[in-house]
DNA sequence: TAGACAGGAA
DNA sequence: TGAAATCCTGTCTA
């Protein structure tokens, strides 16, 4: 603790982080600027404070000046999973906090951190059972209805548990506050020799970069006891599908893989055969035009859980579960839908890997990804890839744009839902979406929105090409492809711009709506210009908001996931838009 | 037998 | 907070 250091910690366990600090001379006298106001300068230890909180804490609120973290169960567990003390955890508030950390924070992350693992999950004899170093423990949990109804007592007291309870009770125990540590081992599945090419099939070399290695062994650590579960999460463009590969690779088993979309599934197919040694008859895609069960299946979320009707029982469950799967991977698992978790309850023998560039959910079950798919086993801050020429450098931007007289009226009038849709139409967003586009004259730009209405207009007036959900996807590939070669160097984009395209040159994003809070669509959204530019150039992001209306105030829940990962929103109003230096000049 | 489209689900 | 996108199935047309 040092009285500069820019970190308090409170009771309640919030964490409130300094992002600058005064200028003073050498006298102690505050600097001011040529208008009077106090000077400011980044606090010195701002980002590293910043880094080394994302490993146990989250960011809540993002104001210019003052940080807000929390401290939540998950955040903590998390980082224990994999391997992070709480002494270690209290040790970097210390070392970071101004005044006196609360003592009962040591306690807390204490607790916190004791819980998970002190209840384990073993194959016994007579099957899995729950143990304890603490017995006691193991009976209050049995005092708890959600507890005693998934298992049955053994003849003398054990707590016996069959395939399906293996799921429900670590789901009934999260939720009382212990996280489970599962070392019941898993079913090796039917054996499947999976190997990467050293060159693709296309014919450029391929090599497992050093974090996708590291991401594929932090997976399969331990054996069979320990490793085989839980989540990596890298960056948009950072080769998620090649660290599946990998772990396809360590595993060598028959591997369903599940992804969100149509699109994907295929990109999933292609990928595996460009980058491994495995046949097309070896791939199976099971969706709505195809169902062919392979030694490697791709099917969608969708797929696995259809049913007729809320009463029928899921329809294609059969024909998967019959088969002796020993790896199944989860892709983009920030969008898993709730049908899933019981659908994996039941999967808790097989290995399980959890792909996603983002932990958090908007839906708030992390926890239950937590438990039935597995805790975070690796992350890479997308900072770090940045530096290493891995992902784009890329400047994010906050566009203010005053509303009317007309529309504040309306504004001003409407309740508190319809304020927000107002404010994100807001007419006058389409002049600065043409200044922002002739800001980039050799820039390949997207503009992303939420609102067909809104982008429908907004195509029309700078008569640029318009894909939403109900593009045919030929139309769609057509335009892609005009865009990757050049022909078209605009393209307006609805909320199907947030699932996987692969528009590796685009290098501006404009965002003119988006989702209420949503902090992984903005992630999503960056991600897109991610990828690394041929000439090495930087990408930019433009977010163009509202000024002073609920389009501003969720603006900034969304930034905090991508503040969080240290990318800093330069803001700026549209009338002054000329003095914005993104550091890029296309 | 393929493609287009409507309808329901979550 | 709500709008939009997606998927799957089934039916119709050629």
């Amino acid at each position: 603790m040092r009285p500069d250091n820019p970190l308090i910690v409170q009771p309640d366990r919030s964490l409130m982080l300094h992002t600058v600090r005064s200028v003073v001379d050498a006298d102690g006298n505050l600097q001011k600027d040529s208008e009077g106001h106090p000077m400011t300068e980044e606090h010195p230890r701002y980002a590293e404070a910043r880094d080394r909180l994302a490993v146990f804490a989250e960011l809540t609120k993002s104001p210019d000046y003052l940080h807000t973290y929390r401290l939540s169960t998950i955040s903590v567990w998390n980082a224990a999973a994999l391997g992070v003390t709480a002494q270690e955890m209290l040790d970097t508030l210390e070392d970071l906090a101004c005044v006196p950390v609360p003592p009962n924070i040591a306690t807390e992350l204490n607790e916190w951190v004791g819980r998970y693992g002190v209840l384990r999950i073993e194959r016994g004899e007579q099957g899995f059972e729950l143990v304890s170093s603490d017995p006691q423990l193991v009976a209050d949990m049995l005092g708890h209805e959600s507890v005693r109804k998934n298992c049955e007592l053994g003849p003398e007291g054990q707590v016996l548990l069959d395939d399906l309870q293996r799921g429900l009770i670590k789901q009934a125990l999260i939720r009382i506050g212990f996280p489970v540590d599962d070392r019941g081992g898993y079913l090796d599945g039917d054996p499947l020799e999976i190997k990467l090419r050293s060159t693709c099939l296309s014919g450029s070399a391929f090599a497992l970069r050093e974090y996708q290695d590291g991401a594929a062994q932090a997976f399969h650590a331990g054996g069979t006891e320990l490793g085989g579960s839980g989540v990596v999460v890298l960056p948009c463009g950072a080769g998620k599908t090649v660290t599946g590969m990998a772990v396809m690779a360590l595993v060598g088993a028959k591997t369903l893989i599940l992804t969100t979309n149509t699109v994907a599934v295929r990109q999933w197919r292609e990928e595996l055969l460009d980058k491994t040694e495995l046949t097309p008859d070896q791939i199976g895609e099971y969706t709505g035009e195809e169902k062919i069960i392979k030694p490697v299946t791709i099917t969608t979320y969708q797929m696995l859980t259809w049913r007729r009707s809320k009463a029928s029982p899921f329809e294609h469950m059969e024909v998967f579960s019959a088969e002796n799967w020993g790896l199944v991977i989860y892709d983009e698992v920030h969008l898993l839908p709730a049908p899933i978790f019981r659908v994996t309850a039941d999967l808790q023998a097989r290995r399980r890997l959890g792909l996603t560039a983002t932990l958090i959910r908007e839906d708030g079950k992390e926890d239950e990804v937590f438990c039935l798919i597995g805790p975070k086993r690796y992350d890479v801050p997308w900072k770090v890839l940045e530096s290493k020429g891995f992902i784009a450098t890329a400047f994010c931007v906050e566009v203010r744009v005053p509303l009317d007289e007309d529309n504040r009226t309306i504004y001003l009038g409407a309740g508190a839902r319809a304020q927000f849709r107002v404010s994100s139409e807001n007419p006058a967003k389409v002049e600065v979406v043409q200044k922002l586009i002739e800001r980039h004259p050799q820039g390949r730009i997207l503009v992303i929105g939420q609102y067909i209405e809104q982008l429908e207009s907004l195509a029309r007036t700078i008569a640029a090409p318009l894909i939403t959900g109900k593009t045919p996807n030929k139309d769609r590939e057509v335009l892609y492809d005009a865009f990757k070669a050049g022909k078209e160097r605009i393209l307006i984009v609805s909320k199907v711009g947030n699932f996987a395209i692969d528009l590796p040159d685009a290098n501006v994003a404009i965002q003119i709506s988006g989702t209420f809070g949503s902090r992984q669509e903005e992630a999503q959204r960056l991600g897109r210009i991610l990828r690394p530019k041929t000439d090495g150039s930087a990408a930019v992001f433009y977010s163009v908001v509202t000024a002073g209306t609920r389009d501003q105030e969720f603006a900034e829940k969304r930034q905090l996931f991508l503040t969080e990962q240290g990318y800093t929103y330069k803001i700026t109003e549209a009338a002054r838009m000329s003095a914005i230096d993104e550091g890029v000049h296309s």
